[in-house]
DNA sequence: ATAGGGTTAG
């Protein structure tokens, strides 16, 4: 077609690539008329890998590109930080010539979901003293960042600039506030925003009850969980784990089962292995051992190191030795720590039978993590004595 | 090109 420009181009390109598929993808961008290949079609490919998490490609195509515009360094920044390589964007961020907003807001929400906290305040610190407005999306992150490290001034110091910058209270930035007052444990101020939001989504139904549950507020997080159902929100797989685990932390059992159930017959949502392992770890702390343990042998998918840590948990809890013999077989027969790398259930293990002083029991558990190549080993645990 | 909610253990 002689009638393609290079928006016909770039359109082809990331439609393959939003797709997922990138070879298609790349196969027209290697075809673009070089009259016609911009920093446009440029873009579009290397923001394809990087949706696609393929970060090799995106940095080869980048690395070439003759121009770049603002537009890929956020797309390769916020790539890297999808994959969890928060120093590699970093890099990244520190080569830009001239940063605009989303930049830095690219910049800031990766570290705030990859969990660096700290940088992601500095970072907003940094952004302002260099003369940037903070907007809707970078205060979002840093409530975020303060939710997760429990710094209620400082969120509380974000509400405030909120209404001195003339930031939108949008529905996110609205759940964003809930969150953060919730997970800092302010739940008087969280649910003062819940209560008067005018729509409210499952997201912040599920900030709500979760942080209830967490802060032990288990039959109000019931409660709450009954309002949503009347609600026009209809609950989700997540509302589901956060409603099992406020029954876990306040042991109603019955209750759980039964939201259980309904969340299969009544919503007609599949129990993925986290409602599973939430459920275990329903029955293990009521002490509910024996069927703890045939949930997880009856279960339709393989038990994952999470369905393991709440058995093992609950074993050491109620130190019930014969099911954690049990376990113990089980995880050695499958192996399923030297799959995901986590020895953490030896470590539980070691630390139960040495707590029901079965010390040639913990030794053996030891030795074993060591044949099987475990570098790290903690020389004692919580439950032995200490200073040897 | 960028933003919000989730299970376990200590």
């Amino acid at each position: 077609m002689s009638m393609r420009t290079y928006v016909t181009w770039a359109e082809m390109i990331t439609g393959f690539a939003r797709s997922g598929d990138s070879v298609s993808a790349r196969r027209f961008f290697d075809q673009v008329p070089t009259e016609l290949k911009n920093v446009v079609t440029w873009t579009v490919m290397v923001d394809g890998y990087c949706s696609n998490g393929q970060m090799e490609m995106a940095r080869e195509v980048f690395e070439a590109m003759p121009r770049r515009n603002f537009f890929v360094w956020s797309s390769m920044i916020c790539g890297y930080c999808k994959i969890g390589d928060v120093e590699e964007a970093k890099a990244i961020f520190d080569r830009i010539p001239v940063r605009n907003l989303v930049n830095w807001n690219s910049m800031i929400a990766g570290y705030a979901q990859n969990g660096f906290c700290q940088e992601a305040l500095k970072a907003f610190g940094n952004m302002q003293a260099q003369g940037f407005e903070p907007d809707e999306f970078t205060v979002v992150s840093v409530l975020s960042a303060c939710a997760q490290s429990g710094l209620l001034d400082v969120g509380k110091d974000i509400h405030n600039m909120l209404s001195h910058k003339r930031i939108k209270l949008n529905q996110i930035v609205l759940n964003a506030l809930v969150d953060m007052y919730a997970k800092c444990g302010d739940l008087i101020n969280a649910r003062l925003i819940f209560e008067e939001m005018t729509e409210r989504n499952s997201a912040c139904w599920n900030a709500m009850i979760s942080s209830m549950a967490v802060h032990g507020q288990c039959k109000e997080a019931l409660e709450l969980f009954c309002r949503m159902e009347k609600s026009n929100e209809k609950p989700d797989e997540i509302t589901f784990l956060s409603v099992l685990s406020a029954c876990a932390h306040g042991g109603l059992v019955d209750e759980g089962m039964e939201v259980f159930s309904k969340m299969q017959k009544k919503y007609g949502l599949e129990a993925g292995i986290k409602h599973y392992g939430c459920l275990v770890d329903l029955l293990g702390r009521a002490g509910r051992l024996r069927e703890a343990y045939a949930l997880v042998k009856s279960m339709p998918m393989k038990p994952n190191d999470m369905v393991w840590g709440a058995m093992l948990g609950a074993c050491r809890i109620y130190m019930d030795m014969e099911i954690t013999e049990q376990v113990a077989e089980d995880i050695s027969t499958l192996n399923s720590s030297i799959q995901s790398g986590n020895n953490s259930h030896y470590v539980l293990l070691s630390n139960i039978y040495a707590a029901s002083d079965r010390w040639e029991k913990a030794e053996r558990t030891r030795i074993e993590m060591e044949n099987e190549g475990f570098q790290k080993i903690p020389a004692h645990s919580a439950f032995m004595p200490c200073g040897a």
